[in-house]
DNA sequence: ATCCTATCGGAAATCGATTTCCCAGCCTGC
DNA sequence: GCAGGCTGGGAAATCGATTTCCGATAGGAT
């Protein structure tokens, strides 16, 4: 059995409150008593335990990350997420725990609050506006700071860190429209995510700005449950009779895939047709033409996310953070003048 | 303040203890009482305080992984072996907690056997055996069960779970060879990881089983410090006066970079030079030409090391647990027949 | 009929800290 | 000289569960 506070009192001839005050840095204690209580603690290898501690200060310094999301499809982006989200807490005394069988499950997430385990939470990934808002109605219920992630919410009293998909697709759009494109296919991400409207909207306004009349048979959305959406999205648009000369998918590893698609058609990029994806994943940088994208400050996200987080808990009633960072615009070889244009 | 055990008990007129019972699945309640207390316990949301219930049970039903490398570098790898464990502990009770910022530091690592904030901890990348070996008897000091990853340590009495190293480089050895090159050059991981042996070991075995002579120069260390890995490399391989006609890369994207490198410089490959990396990240598979890689199974080696864990755990004195997990060669259009053998 | 044992449920101890409360001594100001 | 305010430190309450221990009752064996 490990050393407890109990052992140092008893080997000090101390109280027990006197040590605690000590090593808490709390006043009462002289400097005498301190610096020999602090002496023995590190002699003989004290350290409190954390259930004890939790348990009188119901708190527990962790934060929950629910991914609530097929984990398997978003490595590289869970990745850079937490790295940001160590970060912050590397220098908070916070820790992290990982969720991730809570995805979607309401009962869970109130069992988690419940269990006070953590001192708030992290949401990435909730699926669809009317699940998140419950989500956020149950957390609040139960007085858990909470926060989600990656997507700006249409609700003032929501708390998010968010990339800004409108100037995301509005920036690839605009590229390809300073390319001299004027048909540009726009592939919206898989219905369960209602919050792609911005990149939508960021895809609509570049257009609008330019006059570019909108034409809906150059907007497909992804189905959620089929595999297949590049060469899909692909044969759709080749199919039409005035097929885009450009087009812009939902993420990087589909677009490199229809990247090597177009190459066993015979469809040559970017003199045939152009083609952007979204994310900035590592992959995108060694295709052959490597692709044109837009990252995403991923990592930012994470430190800002367990930023906003602690502040949230610090200050329970601080009024809801509501961040959105800036996107990047890579273009590279996949995207080129278009050569079909009319003159 | 949420529901505990109490208001439960004044709720129903039930002692705590009978309460306890019933919801732990513990003898000596009646079933009907036992439905009252369930049904009761439904109905107010009672949800027992994890501190509480870690401090009297003394554990807490979370393992520690402890990713003691620069975590930005690996961000592919670390998905996927997180992807693994949450699977794996997800299927127990268990929940994983991160922590980052212990690296190396024995005396934090200490503080957290003692804290008891985890069951388990998980080991990600040890620098070096000598820390290994270190950390691992201080872990055994404070009774916390522990297993290393990624790579198979030396040790009967270290618990790991690693992928086959020494398979890995001679697969790739023994393609190369098959192909007919002759002359192979192998870039060693940077000095920290002593743990390298491996690899090289399965390089020289193939070697040795062809009756190809071991040439030293043609066996280079990557500086750790050093960011250009790639460029260095190849600089130095194609200064000999007999170049070698292949070269393995330590890890893909190094390989991916020195790939571009070529294309600038004029090296067709793999016409003029056959290159092959290592670990099968995403990327290695859309460049121009794919890349010649091995895949270690990631995920299944975080499943196992958290089921290895969970088994140390459950049964203190149990045999070290000890898995090394077979490789796959992905033989992509990076490597090929050498052009440049002497009949 | 008596004894023994098994079942049910409650009282109290326990886990290991933090926090509150209180007492004793000392200093200060009047 | 005395009231009042600080300071240092200890005793005890508290956090919310689990677990041990014990008493009461019922059923079965002798």
């Amino acid at each position: 059995m490990s050393v407890t506070i109990k052992d140092l009192s008893n080997a000090l001839g101390v109280s027990r409150s006197t040590i605690s005050k000590a090593l808490n840095d709390r006043p009462y204690v002289s400097p005498d008593t301190k610096a020999r209580v602090l002496r023995a603690a590190h002699e003989l290898g004290y350290q409190p335990s954390a259930a004890a501690r939790n348990l009188r200060r119901q708190r527990t310094d962790k934060i929950g990350l629910v991914v609530n999301y097929p984990i398997y499809r978003v490595s590289d982006f869970l990745a850079e997420l937490i790295t940001g989200m160590a970060s912050a807490s590397e220098a908070s005394k916070y820790n992290l725990i990982l969720y991730t069988s809570l995805a979607g499950k309401a009962e869970r997430i109130k069992s988690l609050c419940r269990s006070r385990e953590v001192d708030g939470i992290i949401i990435a990934w909730p699926q669809g506006l009317g699940e998140t808002v419950a989500l956020s109605q149950l957390m609040t219920e139960e007085d858990m700071p909470h926060i989600f992630l990656p997507r700006r919410l249409p609700h003032a009293d929501l708390s998010y860190v968010a990339t800004d998909h409108v100037q995301g697709a509005r920036l690839l759009t605009e590229h390809l429209i300073a390319l001299g494109h004027r048909r540009i296919g726009f592939q919206r991400l898989p219905e369960v995510f209602e919050t792609d409207h911005d990149r939508h909207a960021g895809y609509a306004q570049a257009l609008q700005e330019t006059r570019i009349p909108y034409d809906p048979c150059l907007v497909i959305s992804a189905n959620a449950s089929a595999e297949d959406y590049g060469e899909r999205a692909l044969n759709t648009f080749t199919a039409l009779p005035n097929p885009p000369t450009a087009i812009l998918f939902f993420t990087d590893p589909v677009a490199i895939k229809v990247l090597s698609l177009a190459k066993g058609r015979g469809i040559r990029v970017p003199q045939d047709l152009s083609i952007a994806g979204y994310d900035g994943v590592l992959s995108s940088g060694v295709t052959e033409p490597a692709l044109t994208t837009v990252r995403q400050p991923t990592s930012r996200m994470g430190e800002l996310a367990v930023d906003s987080l602690l502040r949230l808990i610090a200050n329970g009633s601080v009024e809801p953070q509501q961040h959105i960072l800036p996107v990047e615009l890579i273009a590279r070889g996949s995207t080129s003048f278009n050569l079909r244009a009319r003159v």
